[in-house]
DNA sequence: AATTTATGTCAGCCTTGTTGACTTATTTTC
DNA sequence: GAAAATAAGTCAACAAGGCTGACATAAATT
């Protein structure tokens, strides 16, 4: 060792001339952190973490939907949903129902101890992303939309408009 | 128990009538998953994973950085970072220089590896940034970076700025 | 000379993800 | 009606990547 070896520091900052968006990727970074800090400070007064988030936020916005829709959505082995659905469950946030039609099935809602808390995560989020499309026009927004839905991958971006579509709402008039 | 309990299903979607922006909640959630799924792949072929990745980015991003800088950007503890650290060190993608001025701080430089690796982890997410804003004009990529950069705290966007400013670039002229 | 600072390191813990194997209840298929 | 497939639950073991606390070293500062 120590010949041509590759190991020499290299001091330039990497960045111009690769034709790599660097600004909007650690946009991105910063972004989503601050993002995620809101919520997971507010659970951690209650032991959750951003698992439990995850859940709660899913089962309030599909009320009705099964385990196996569920893990289709996170995209995690229901190993992993078994532990933090079990404490929500016992914690009394979510309830099972057994499937109508299909009664192997376990339909899953939120108790309204559920909704509260899906409501008060959702709300600090809400706020940072209303300040920060604020003094930007409807064009912007909508900019901004289409931009981060295109960030999904393809396969995926029916999930996302299987979602409910808030009609009615704060913004209007 | 089995009163009044709150433990009700209900079954109509959380959304309408609340005033909080679900819609951007749920895309920014979906998007970042799929961002960070491009390296994640490229890095398990490593044995590394996404703590490896931002180390090698910020390391490549602003070369000489200290230890201390390092672990003010990503918001972590020392013996959190000191393992991943030590790993990158000892695969030869990193390397620490004792500080010029003052000996005990230890600089922290990529080697070509790590450069080439930097490079590598960058460039499809790069691209799937570039898809998502294709089509759209230069107002609406500025207005998606406006937006990212209202969602960080505001104590933090200075270290947003320090970052290099890519001046010249790919989609120039 | 004493203290503070930058870094490194050891040990143990937690959350949240993974795989693999197996059980139970129910539905579907033949 | 028996057999196979499916939805869900559970047990065990493991890994990544966070965390805290405690302590060691070298170098700079007071």
């Amino acid at each position: 060792m120590a010949k041509g070896d590759g190991l020499k520091p290299i001091r330039d900052p990497l960045g111009s001339g690769t034709g790599i968006d660097f600004a909007v990727i650690e946009l991105l970074f910063f972004a989503y952190r601050d993002f995620t800090s809101d919520p997971d400070k507010i659970l951690a007064g209650y032991g959750f973490g951003r698992a439990h988030h995850r859940v709660v936020h899913f089962v309030n916005r599909m009320p009705g939907l099964t385990v196996a829709e569920l893990l289709d959505v996170l995209k995690i082995t229901k190993q992993s949903l078994a532990r933090v659905l079990k404490q929500l469950i016992d914690t009394g946030h979510i309830v099972q129902v057994q499937g109508p039609r299909d009664r192997r099935q376990r339909e899953l809602y939120p108790t309204e101890k559920g909704r509260a808390l899906a409501l008060e995560l959702a709300a600090p989020q809400s706020r940072r992303i209303g300040r920060a499309l604020a003094g930007g026009g409807a064009a912007d927004r909508t900019a901004v939309e289409h931009f981060l839905k295109a960030m999904v991958n393809p396969e995926l971006r029916a999930q996302v408009d299987k979602l409910p579509h808030d009609g009615g709402g704060g913004e209007g008039l």
